[in-house]
RNA sequence: GCGGGAUUCCCCAAGCCUGGUAUGGGGCAGGCCUGCUAAGUCUGUGGUCGAAAGGCCACGGGGGUUCAAAUCCCCCAUCCCGCGCCA
């Protein structure tokens, strides 16, 4: 959510952003917005003009009837004022509400450093890392080879739970428990506190951490309960402290998140359909970081420097891309996206997005920070986010990756003492 | 699931029975005072509207009664204690 003092004081700049985010739908919000803002703060003042004089009648009242004397007239005079004050309350509370919904409409301010572009294909790389591996036989991908290795079961999957759903079995289990290992070890090192959050949340705090369309694309409720299941461990890690204010000297608060993500996939449809790439749930630990505003440009590009060194001891060779203004999404201000390379596919593919969300979640949220104990809140503070390790997608680039012709596959070396060390995945194990 | 207790401004509490301007302490900030420090003393402390003066809102949330609700009534949430059920 932007600040709405932002919007009186500088609706150019607002207005710019749109522009530069490219959906003309949200400017006749934000024209709508301005307008009602202005509505509501006169019907505001008059609103608390007639409170106040109500309550000077209702002060008089008192007096009069501790004296013992008739208050009649007071009474009835408070009387009309009251119909007169329940009338604008409710206009009142009307266009609050409606401003409030407009706020949550609006999308994140930009950071000058994003890329213009319309969509994934503006993304701008700016580096590479590893070497390509060439292969000197009929590559498979990872779906073939981990139907060979009888370490997936998607079909009975597709039985009892539908499209896009698995079973993980045998070494690829292990290998999943290993990546989450080897993750938490790793974070834990760098003094991210390790957190397994609630897998519900309900709709309140939800809608402080993402943007109302996600509820519809992306969440699954539980039928007849205030909850849905979290899309990723972001989200209850960002809410955790909700309504609260940080003391400074707590910040950074860095979180290393474990926890299954579901997700709809609702916009999706045909894309990805086979394997474990694109799934309803998977396995993921996330990086999340409260800060102070001036920080959060420094502890980005470290958050970024933290996802890539855990790619290069998995040895996966990867690209960073700069997420462009058209597919950055409503929350971040500026976005990484870490791409491993995936042979069969032929390309490189999303596994980490490192989000520096500014203060809009926080705002949301009403999380705030104070110097020190006792003192005054000073502001909202700033979070970020990135992904430490999906395991699904890891999985997908360390099979293709790691095959070798008889459809073996090689474990890394960081990973092999979380998985019995085993130096290859193999049928016959 | 049942019964009891709780939820008050940054923190801790009082006020609720018996409706009438939200009280005290702590912390923090600032002023005054003292060679310095400590102590003392005064003011302030959240949100929101306003250029300011000055208002308004906030007693877990939502309704109701009343001229007037922290206080009375109803619904809901969360936490604690006990009982029940349960891996």
């Amino acid at each position: 959510m932007l600040d709405i003092k932002l919007i009186r004081e500088n609706p150019d700049l607002v207005r710019a952003n749109l522009e530069k985010r490219g959906n003309p739908e949200n400017m006749l919000l934000l024209d709508e917005l301005f307008a009602l803002d202005k509505q509501w703060r006169m019907n505001l003042t008059r609103l608390n003009d007639l409170r106040h004089v109500r309550k000077t009648v209702t002060i008089e009242i008192a007096q009069l009837k501790k004296t013992g004397q008739d208050a009649l007239g007071q009474v009835e005079r408070a009387k009309e004022i009251d119909v007169q004050i329940t009338t604008i309350e409710k206009q009142v509370a009307q266009e609050e509400n409606r401003e409030h919904n407009l706020l949550l409409c609006l999308p994140n301010m930009l950071d000058p450093t994003v890329p213009l572009g319309e969509d994934a294909h503006g993304n701008v790389q700016i580096k590479t890392w590893g070497t390509i591996p060439t292969f000197n036989f009929q590559i498979k991908n990872h779906i073939d080879l981990a139907n060979a290795l009888g370490i997936v079961d998607m079909e009975r999957a597709g039985k009892i739970s539908g499209a896009r759903f698995f079973f993980l079995k045998n070494q690829l289990v292990l290998l999943d428990l290993a990546l989450m290992s080897f993750t938490m070890h790793e974070l834990s090192k760098k003094g991210y506190v390790a957190i397994e959050p609630p897998f519900m949340m309900n709709k309140t705090a939800y809608e402080g951490v993402t943007s109302l369309a996600d509820f519809a694309d992306v969440l699954y409720k539980i039928e007849g309960e205030d909850l849905y299941m979290i899309a990723t461990s972001e989200h209850p890690m960002a809410a955790m402290y909700m309504g609260e204010v940080i003391k400074e000297q707590d910040l950074p608060l860095k979180l290393a998140g474990l926890s299954p993500c579901f997700r709809k996939e609702a916009g999706a449809h045909g894309k990805d359909t086979r394997g474990i790439f694109r799934t309803h749930q998977f396995n993921k630990i996330e990086q999340f970081i409260f800060c102070k505003p001036e920080d959060s440009v420094r502890l980005h590009e470290e958050l970024l420097a933290a996802a890539e060194e855990l790619l290069k001891k998995l040895e996966l060779p990867y690209r960073v891309v700069n997420v462009c203004t058209g597919d950055i999404g409503t929350v971040a201000a500026k976005k990484y996206d870490i791409e491993a390379w995936m042979p069969a596919q032929n390309d490189y593919r999303e596994v980490v997005s490192c989000s520096n969300c500014t203060d809009y979640q926080a705002r949301r949220l009403g999380i705030r920070y104070r110097e020190k104990e006792g003192a005054p809140p000073k502001g909202f503070l700033h979070t970020l986010n990135s992904t430490a390790v999906a395991t699904g997608r890891t999985m997908v680039a360390l099979l293709e990756n790691n095959q070798n012709e008889d459809g073996t596959i090689n474990v890394p070396k960081a990973l092999r003492k979380y998985m019995s060390d085993f130096e290859k995945i193999d049928k016959n194990q």
